[in-house]
Order: structure tokens, then C-alpha cells, then sequence
RNA sequence: UGGGGCGUAGCCAAGUGGUAAGGCAAGGGACUUUGACUCCCUCAUCCGCUGGUUCGAGUCCAGCCGUCCCAGCCA
């Protein structure tokens, strides 16, 4: 896999913040001197992954490799209330189609409960945490602020009856809310983690996975680095809003009876420009009916972004591109775009489509005649092979490509303008165009060099003019294309107190009918329906089995340069 | 006003005391059977600010400024 994962573009490995930490705990005499890099990567079964989490995923899994270690994957079902196995079976897949794989190294938090509930009762009879009985209400309000320490009337209660009710809260004898288990750490502290943190709270809810076994269930505080520990986990890779949560994650280590002390290191979260990366707002958008699911490809969802033509490298090589550091950073939408032409570039097949298009009509190409022309599917890849497309008298051509009062510079068609090339085919020279009644323009009319088959003209004349695409107007399929694109105009990574609703944008969404597409397209079937990205990119929309990419010659592309 | 982070170009990001890598974006040019791709060139006298230490500071020290995270029985 290694070698998948490099980038591209082919730049350096840059070695980042935390692979120095690690080289530096595996050399001998360090922290993990001379053992085995493990990490994990610990969703909530709670939602669809999405790109953002993608930076998790990627590092997680890159590091172990890095140092020939190992990476778990870990569903940190912690939380009942709010997780499902529809988003465990989701997460495995998305994670597959990434490439990544975890081997047979897939556990669930929840798989731990009993470990987890007998160092509860450890740390109760070392005197390191007790039940108190503070309502929410009240916890809310003893709580303290920034000058003023946290308090508990139960925090000195007997060990023998923090044991005893911690026991009767698992046997189910106190409804919810009624008490926790809490650690005994430190009510004054400036962070507020180490306030004496719940560790346990009762929740009479049923686990997707444990079903009614447990009424209690702790907290990611309590249970995610006992989980790393059970594990083996060396380095536990997280996002920096866990940062304040790291001298409670090494109290745990060093208070609890484990196997091993795993060490946290923090990152940055990817943002990126103009998306709301929020698992919550996005399933608000989902259940609200603004998008047709998770997998919508207007999602920043892995799911959507498939659907929407992305590819797994595309993703990876992004994510490791835009690289890892402690700095809050807002990466640029196009940087994405970027990385996925890029890859596409060398790998998608090309096939010619006419989004909006307008006739042209050879005039002295003999009616009736029809003829094949050899194009290629890739010209940065020959292996890609090549493919025959049907040539007749009238064509499709794009609007664009045309213009009956060229404008300086123009290159392709106009009356009387340059010599163009219809790929593969013939070179042609416009020599007028027809209007309807109305004015409106219904053919531009062209004549062909019929010694030029293929596009190289015989007196070996240079080619001032364009090389446009076409499709032939007998075999063409008529296909509806639909033009997706980032459901946000406005969003910023981090729209707190915005309602991000107001940021859909209405445009991400253009549906195109009457579009023209080569009859050589591979499993296409008339009509046939594409997505098709501002990339110049589309794919089949097959729910079923995302197929390959197909690229077409000039499209609408956001690098087009043209200007008028 | 408590605690914890972070400040290098429009956006990412290397840099760990010796005179500012790389990528994206942008501009210019060459090439081209996609105005794509590719290829060249340009793009920080300067590293949040101010002092200090030093022969020498983005790198060390002090102060200041800015910004993000934290008071869920969420993760």
C-alpha cells in the first residue's frame, strides 16, 4: 500500500511533528523503545464519515505504516443513545473504498464494557472515585467557573458505599440521572476535564450492540484510553479539541491497572473552505430533507464524494498533501479539485459529450455517408487503448465553440475564422450558420478537408484553430447530465451560530437535458444519466456500482482559460 | 478575568542558532489532436509585534497583541 499512498505529484515524504514524537518513544531507551507502532482509528458509529474525518483516517493508518506498525479500527460505541449499526457497516465500507484496510484488527468499544466496569471498581476502592448523587441541574450548578472551584457533597462518602451503589447502579436499582461515578481528581483545577470528570452515567437505553446488558455506560474520557491500552495502542492519534482531555487520558493510563501506557498526540482537523464538515449538520440535512441522503453528491460525505466522481487516491493523496501540524488550518476547496484532476488526469478515460449543443453541418461531406474515426481513451496513458467513435455530415458540437462574431483571440469556429480540427476526424472551416425565425441560431455550417482523416491535414499545414469535440449526430445518446457542485457557497468550517441552512447553495445542483454523448460510452444505455462535476469529469450515476470516470475533451471546466 | 494550544505569502506547509524548501492559487511564456495536461519563468529583504541575548535569531529569553479550544451525565 505504501507506494499507493504516495502522492502524485511525486513530492517529498515531508516528515511531520508527530513522527518525530515516535521515533523518538521507539528508540531504544524511549517510551515504547524498541516495540511495535500501533494506532487506531476510532469513529462513532453516529454518522456517515466524511472528508474531514478522512485527515483522522489517513494519519492514523499512514503513521502505523510508516514504522511497519499497525492500525485498529475501533467503533467507539460509548454512547447508545445516539449510535446505529447502519453507520458500523457504512464506516467499514467507506474505509475499504479508501483502500485502507485494518486487517483482522476491528473491535468495538462496546466489546469492552466488563473491562471497563472492573476498573471502575478499582479505581473506587483506591479511593479515586466515588458516586455522587448530584442531579444534572445540581452538577450543572456545583460545577464552579473559572475562579471558582467545582464541589460535591458526596465526594468523601465511604469507599464501601461508592462500591455498593456503583454495584446497584449496574443492577439497575436507580433510574436516569440519578447518580454517576465520578473521579476523584481535582475540583480547583484551571481545566475543567480534571473537575472530577464522570466516568460512568446510567442510561436505561438499549446498545446496538450490547443490547440490555448494561444500564450504565462510561464515558469516552474513562473508556478511550483504556481501549487504547487493552489494545496495545502505542500512539493514539487525535484532533486538537482532545487536547485539554490529555491529562485526563494519562491519569486514567496511570491510575488504572492496564497492560500498556499509550501515549496521545493531537493535530489540527482539516477544514476546508466553503464546506460544513459537521457530522451533526450534516445529518440535519439529511433527515431534514435538504439533500436525498448521506450519499447525496453534493455531501462532503466519503459516500457522496464518491458518487460525485471522486476516487479514493484523489482523497488520500489529499489528505496527506495538505499535511499535519498543530496550526487550526482552512485548506481551499480547490486544492480538493486539485488532487482529483490529478489523478483523473492519468487515469480516466476520455469520452466526447456535448453538454449544450448545437448542430454542425458538413456541407460537402456526401449525405448519408458514415464513417468510423479511431480516437484515443487517454493520451497520457496508450495503454488505455483507443476507441471507434462514428463520423457523419451532421454533428454536435458545443455552443461555445462557436461564435458567429469572434472576439480577439478566439480560436475556434466563427465564418470565414480559423482552420479547427474535430478531434480525430477531419479539420473543418466554418463557413456560415443558419437562424430560425426568431434569430436564434439552429447550425453552423462548416466545410471539411476530406484529405485530413484523423486530423492531420496531407500538405502538413499547421493548425491555427482549436481541436474541438463532437459527437455524431445519428448515433449520438441523448443523456441528462447533472452538474453537481459543493452544496455550500458560504460555509466556513467553523460556522458556529450561523445557520449553515442559509448557506446551501441553490446552484450546486443544474440538471441538463438534451445533452449529447458518444454511442461508444461504455455501458451506457439511452438515455443515459451522469453526474457530472465543474471539473470537467463526469460518471455514470449508477447507485449500484459507482463505475469508472470518463473525462471528456474540453469541458466546463473551472481551469479553462478562456476569456471573452 | 482560570487552564490549554496556535501565529512563516491569498491557502496549506518545511524550517530545531548560520542567512526563508515544496505544493495549491495567481501572473507571464512555450508546447499541445481537450484553450486540458505538460514544461519554463515570476511570486516573503522576510517569519504576529516590541525589546533582549548572540559575531549571527523565523529558530533562544522577556513582555505584548491576535486567534482557537475547554465549565455535556457527547465523542
Amino acid at each position: 500500500m505504501a507506494d499507493e499512498l504516495k502522492t502524485v505529484s511525486g513530492e517529498p515524504e515531508s516528515r511531520n511533528f508527530i513522527h518525530a514524537f515516535i521515533e523518538e518513544d521507539i528508540a531504544p531507551g524511549g517510551r515504547f523503545g524498541g516495540m511495535t507502532v500501533h494506532t487506531r482509528f476510532p469513529p462513532e458509529p453516529n454518522g456517515y464519515l466524511h472528508i474531514g474525518h478522512c485527515k483522522a483516517l489517513v494519519i492514523n493508518f499512514s503513521t502505523a505504516e510508516k514504522f511497519d506498525g499497525l492500525c485498529n479500527l475501533r467503533m467507539d460505541d460509548t454512547n447508545p443513545t445516539k449510535e446505529d449499526v447502519e453507520f458500523v457497516d457504512a464506516i467499514q465500507e467507506d474505509i475499504h473504498w479508501l483502500g485502507f484496510d485494518w486487517g483482522d484488527r476491528f473491535f468495538y468499544g462496546s466489546d469492552y464494557f466488563e473491562e471497563d466496569y472492573r476498573q471502575a471498581e478499582l479505581l473506587i476502592k483506591k479511593g479515586l472515585a466515588y458516586v455522587c448523587e448530584l442531579t444534572p441541574e445540581q452538577f450543572k450548578e456545583y460545577r464552579g467557573s473559572v475562579g471558582v472551584p467545582a464541589r460535591s457533597p458526596w465526594r468523601d462518602r465511604p469507599i464501601e458505599e461508592s462500591l455498593d451503589l456503583f454495584r446497584r447502579m449496574r443492577a439497575g436499582e436507580f433510574p436516569d440521572g440519578a447518580m454517576t461515578l465520578r473521579a476523584k481528581i481535582d475540583l480547583a483545577s484551571g481545566n475543567f476535564n480534571m473537575r472530577d470528570p464522570v466516568f460512568y452515567r446510567i442510561r436505561h437505553t438499549s446498545h446496538h450492540r450490547q443490547g440490555d446488558k448494561w444500564c450504565i455506560y462510561p464515558m469516552y474520557d474513562f473508556a478511550h484510553p483504556i481501549q487504547d491500552a487493552l489494545e496495545g495502542i502505542t500512539h493514539s492519534l487525535c484532533s486538537l479539541e482532545y487536547e485539554n482531555h490529555r491529562p485526563l487520558y494519562d491519569w486514567v493510563v496511570e491510575n488504572c491497572d492496564l497492560p500498556s501506557k499509550p501515549r496521545q498526540i493531537e493535530f489540527a482537523r482539516l477544514g476546508i473552505d466553503h464546506t460544513v464538515l459537521s457530522k451533526r449538520k450534516l445529518r440535519a440535512m439529511v433527515e431534514g430533507g435538504q439533500v436525498s441522503g448521506w450519499d447525496d453528491p453534493r455531501m462532503p460525505t466519503l459516500c457522496g464524494l464518491r458518487r460525485r466522481g471522486y476516487t479514493p487516491r484523489s482523497i488520500r493523496n489529499f489528505c496527506e498533501r495538505v499535511g499535519v501540524a498543530k496550526v487550526p488550518s482552512t485548506v481551499e476547496y480547490g486544492f480538493l479539485e486539485h488532487c482529483l484532476r490529478e489523478d483523473l488526469n492519468l487515469t480516466a478515460e476520455r469520452v466526447m459529450a456535448v453538454l449544450r449543443p448545437v448542430k454542425l453541418i458538413i456541407t460537402n461531406y456526401p449525405e448519408g455517408k458514415s464513417e468510423t474515426v479511431t480516437v484515443e481513451n487517454n493520451p497520457t496513458n496508450p495503454a488505455a487503448g483507443t476507441r471507434q467513435v462514428t463520423f457523419s455530415r451532421e454533428l454536435w458540437i458545443e455552443a461555445d465553440d462557436f461564435l458567429e462574431k469572434p472576439v480577439p483571440k478566439y480560436k475556434r469556429l466563427s465564418p470565414g475564422g480559423l482552420e479547427c480540427r474535430l478531434k480525430g476526424a477531419y479539420l473543418v472551416r466554418c463557413t456560415g450558420c443558419e437562424h430560425d425565425a426568431d434569430g436564434n441560431l439552429t447550425a453552423v455550417l462548416c466545410e471539411y478537408d476530406p484529405e485530413s482523416k484523423g486530423g492531420d491535414p496531407a500538405d502538413g499545414r499547421k493548425v491555427k484553430g482549436a481541436t474541438l469535440h463532437w459527437v455524431d449526430a445519428q448515433t449520438a445518446l441523448d443523456a441528462e447530465v447533472r452538474l453537481y457542485d459543493n452544496l455550500f457557497l458560504d460555509a466556513s468550517p467553523d460556522d458556529a451560530g450561523k445557520d449553515f441552512m442559509e448557506c446551501l447553495n441553490p446552484d450546486s445542483l443544474e440538471i441538463l437535458t438534451g445533452c449529447k454523448v458518444e454511442s461508444t460510452l461504455k455501458d451506457a444505455t439511452a438515455p443515459a444519466n451522469f453526474q457530472f462535476m465543474r471539473l470537467g469529469y463526469f460518471c455514470l450515476d449508477n447507485k449500484d456500482s459507482y463505475p469508472g470516470h470518463l473525462v471528456f475533451n474540453r469541458s466546463v471546466s473551472l481551469k479553462d482559460s478562456y476569456k471573452r
